[in-house]
DNA sequence: GCTTAATCGAGACGGTACGTCAGGTCTTGCG
DNA sequence: CGCAAGACCTGACGTACCGTCTCGATTAAGC
């Protein structure tokens, strides 16, 4: 007895929906978020803005979906497990702030910009830069190895260094030699 | 030997100065950063457009303006000091995410909006929310109490605790209940 | 010996056509011509667009058939015939008059748009208007009591009358006084 | 003592009013009224369309000053004055039948429709096409050669006239030859 | 006091992008 | 295979601001 709210008629096109989620990463990449305009997306996606406006309601909640679907910052780089804690994050947040360094700091900006009117993309941000790794890799391993308290919170741990480094991000400031090395000494202790 | 360029003409006009930056504010709280035009700020203010290029680069200089003048977050919360660390800034902390969560959130996100475009901005947006203070005084203090290790970055730390504020800032939920503990205890180890 | 050439599958649906071509008459008396859409007209009759494409070419068509099959100016005037020409062709235009300053005239100024696209529509304009009725009856009659001459073309007569009043349609001001009379002494004579 | 109500600031750019009623002319003869669009008379004139907006309501309303500036139909045929006034109206009607049936019928076409959402084009197409000229000189002309009864209304005239023509215009079928003399005999009796 | 030049409020200008509407075509599943 | 429904691409709509330029009025230093 199954109601069944069946509905006739096209259903909604799969290769319309993946070429605006491209072309929106695309453009998000070479452009940043600010540039990013809706016009630009439809002519990029070979599509009409309706179709776009059809299925999303801003120009955020496009660029908040290519994040669910992993076309941006797809690949983060999680810290390394030599065993010794502090190298670890050291060396992973160093290589974070010279990725900033290298032009990466412009997309940081631009996924923050998106994630003012997007909120759900700063939750995508906060894992795509690490969070999760962090918290669920390296930190249980630290505290398995006695390096770490058990009584920490990891996730607030967590958010706390990347906090630093998206403010640092947003500084624009070349990081200062040994930048790495002080944020984590400062936030483990 | 100067030459002495001297200028004839009127100078710059300090009211329509004052006009603009307290315009600018007025318009900032109430709409938010995105909402904030050059239009609507001219009008506002009753002057000129082209006022306000002469001097001005572009709206986030204007905002810069404004919280270098103190118009913007003018009265921010500095931790206590009770002679414990960890429960001063709990309560400093506990503090922020309760204004967070009426109304401070979006005054915080079109900031961090502003500060994309204007990193001054983001520099003194730390420093107004008491990066200056806990790092002047109370960290000081700590060090002196030796509930903090004079080793420990003081600058690095305060960083990574406003950075945690910032994303939770930008996540839009309602902090869980003992956040602000969590997020101390984490980080202050 | 025909071969029967027997098409498979449901024929044209009456009830669509029918509904379409209502759809249209109510939609094109209340709203006109502009705002006429084939949008519009689908939802109206509880129908699919390309039911109305795959039948009819263009908006204007549907108009034309409406105007054929007499959904539209169903019932127009007809001139009196009261034995003087001068003095029923006068009371006729009067009408006419009366009723563009009713009204009328938005939906003339419809069916000449409609026209323009579809020429077919002004012919049945013109004879809604009553072309038929002057050429076939009052001035055959006129003819015979000798207040018309034989010689003079009927059809470019009615022309004339139904193109002035068609002008004066479009001119939207409201007609003097005395206007029909006018028009009649004119063009008679 | 004049009141001088004197305004501040950049006055209307006459060459921008200028481009865009060429534009808008070049276009209504090349494409027609329906092709006509605003964003087309904006890129013709390379002008911003905010800048027609600012100055006319409508599409229809440019059209309208382009035919008060005499930019379309400029001059058009008058009727000619041998001394016989049913030869000369009868040479009058064919010359612009003749037109009609050579892409004359298009701009007509055009001109109504302009002139529907706009009565004053309506007004101006009449006079451009002779009105005033039949009226005004040809028709006294032929009032004082006993030609024309002086208490027939001359306008009135004129008007079915016109509207003959516009009827035969919008029907878009060649005329038949003979058109144009039956027309004059069935008007001026 | 007169000249001169930079300021001011106001707002028109050429543009870009917005978000909406409708056009005409194509696609889906039902009857 | 016609039908209702509706997604699709296209293109114009009218609006909001952008940053620049142009007015005439005002203002203050220098002659």
């Amino acid at each position: 007895m199954q109601v069944s709210e069946h509905r006739r008629g096209p259903v909604r096109s799969e290769a319309a929906r993946i070429a605006i989620l491209e072309a929106t990463a695309r453009l998000f990449e070479t452009r940043g978020y600010d540039q990013l305009t809706m016009e630009g997306i439809a002519a990029e996606a070979h599509v009409g803005k309706q179709t776009i406006y059809r299925w999303w309601p801003s120009k955020s909640a496009v660029v908040a979906d290519c994040m669910v679907e992993g076309l941006l910052l797809r690949e983060y780089m999680s810290p390394p497990d030599t065993g010794d804690l502090r190298v670890d994050l050291t060396a992973w947040v160093d290589g974070i702030l010279t990725f900033l360094e290298h032009g990466g700091a412009s997309l940081v900006k631009s996924l923050v910009a998106a994630a003012i009117d997007q909120p759900s993309i700063g939750d995508r941000l906060g894992e795509a830069l690490g969070i999760n790794h962090l918290l669920n890799a390296r930190l249980e391993s630290a505290i398995d190895a006695g390096q770490f308290s058990p009584t920490r919170p990891t996730q607030s741990f967590a958010r706390a260094l990347v906090g630093a480094i998206v403010l640092l991000a947003l500084a624009d400031g070349p990081a200062e030699p040994g930048a790495a090395g002080q944020l984590v000494d400062a936030v483990l202790g």
